[in-house]
DNA sequence: ACCGTTTGTAATGTTATTGTAATCTTTGAG
DNA sequence: CTCAAAGATTACAATAACATTACAAACGGT
């Protein structure tokens, strides 16, 4: 994911930065308003992470200025001002977000990536590896050890979800959502079948099972 | 965490509540604003899910009602309308997050996260630890020393209470309400049968005992 | 409309987990 | 020291959770 930085305390922008890109982004940074504003300009980033209060040209100027050119990238701003009147103008100004200071970094990150899924639900990374299962997102192919196998669209989805989360037990809800993007509870074993199904393919033809179940969670992958 | 969804969609409470208790957190639920008022007033919640529109009394008429009891409580206000003007009239009312419907199961248990992190940076914890002992809750796994210890559900639980009470005593009846979810005596022995299990696994092998007796009160989780 | 593929449902089989109860051990008051 | 109460342990049976299979509905391309 593409995400700009617009913060004129150099020390903060560089903290967000390396927490970014250690979570697997691509994070520029500008110095104030008017260095942002070309910078939105000129590339297409998913996501704009803006401080309030800057020289030359605040945030909210800044955002203000954007939506007039019709650029609807989402925009988080970053600001010491935590009163409802402050937010209000935030988001009047055409902030899709709004942090207080001090914030977690977590809190950010977590945000950042909620704004970005909500226009394009599909980020980036496009090689997952777990042990010997590799899965190429763009090739839409999975290989383990030197045999391909062959997946229904399903099936991938399903993958695909397990490995981004590989380690981490992962939930029948969260696998409701975000595979077959029910909000309910379908009340039926559709999960279970296809777990068995994936399992008889990559698991069933070697020798030590990737994909473990947790009873009364989940199921978990790992090498 | 404690978690009061005040939502008059049976359906879509139970979803959510469902969600929340897989990821380790206690929910209630309340079918309209009267009775989440009543319950928010009761007990003392880390967050509040509250839809914008019910029966008997309105979300944002609840809050607004709240907050002037001087209750801070973090408030994440679920809602259709998702036109600034309604956002903003969102944030007015007292409440610290808007989420407009419909979203992701995911979205609202990171915005629910980050909204009691911000009042209580510690309340959302991923890893315990206690002397040598560890325990991961994403990865769901438990390890004291260097060995991975293996655990049943009900098993889990009740560690997972004893670390985050550790160094204090917890009584029976606290294990009954939190791990068992009883709101009764069921006049048996399961809180000591399975004491007894998890200290043959966590305990027995080891030198010395973390999990610690006391008499005519009940248990405490010490190094 | 037909066919093959893909997906979800339901029935059935399997296993792990849990609560109960019976029995044994420890503790501390008298 | 004795005894009752509290707690610990064990085995087992009921049950809930998960796995598998077969089938039927939905879908997409021709």
């Amino acid at each position: 994911m593409r995400i700009l930085i617009v913060e004129d305390d150099r020390e903060a922008a560089s903290y967000i930065r390396k927490g970014l890109r250690e979570s697997g982004h691509v994070a520029d940074h500008a110095a104030d308003g008017e260095e942002g504003l070309e910078m939105a300009r000129a590339a297409d980033y998913d996501v704009l992470v803006v401080d309030r209060m800057m020289p030359r040209m605040d945030g909210l100027t800044m955002v203000n200025s954007l939506r007039k050119d019709e650029d609807r990238t989402p925009v988080l701003i970053l600001s010491a001002l935590g009163e409802v009147d402050d937010r209000v103008e935030g988001l009047k100004a055409g902030g899709d977000d709004y942090l207080v200071k001090p914030y977690a970094f977590a809190e950010l990150l977590a945000r950042v990536e909620a704004l970005a899924r909500r226009r394009d639900p599909e980020a980036v990374r496009t090689k997952l590896v777990v042990g010997d299962l590799e899965m190429d997102l763009l090739a839409r192919t999975v290989v383990r050890g030197e045999e391909e196998i062959l997946l229904q669209p399903r099936e991938f989805r399903l993958l695909e979800f397990l490995m981004k989360h590989s380690g981490q037990v992962v939930t029948r809800t969260m696998l409701l959502e975000k595979v077959w993007d029910y909000h309910f509870d379908p009340q039926t074993n559709v999960i279970d079948v296809h777990i068995s199904r994936l399992r008889s393919k990559i698991d069933k033809p070697y020798p030590r099972a990737l994909l473990h179940t947790v009873r009364g969670a989940g199921y978990r992958l790992q090498a």
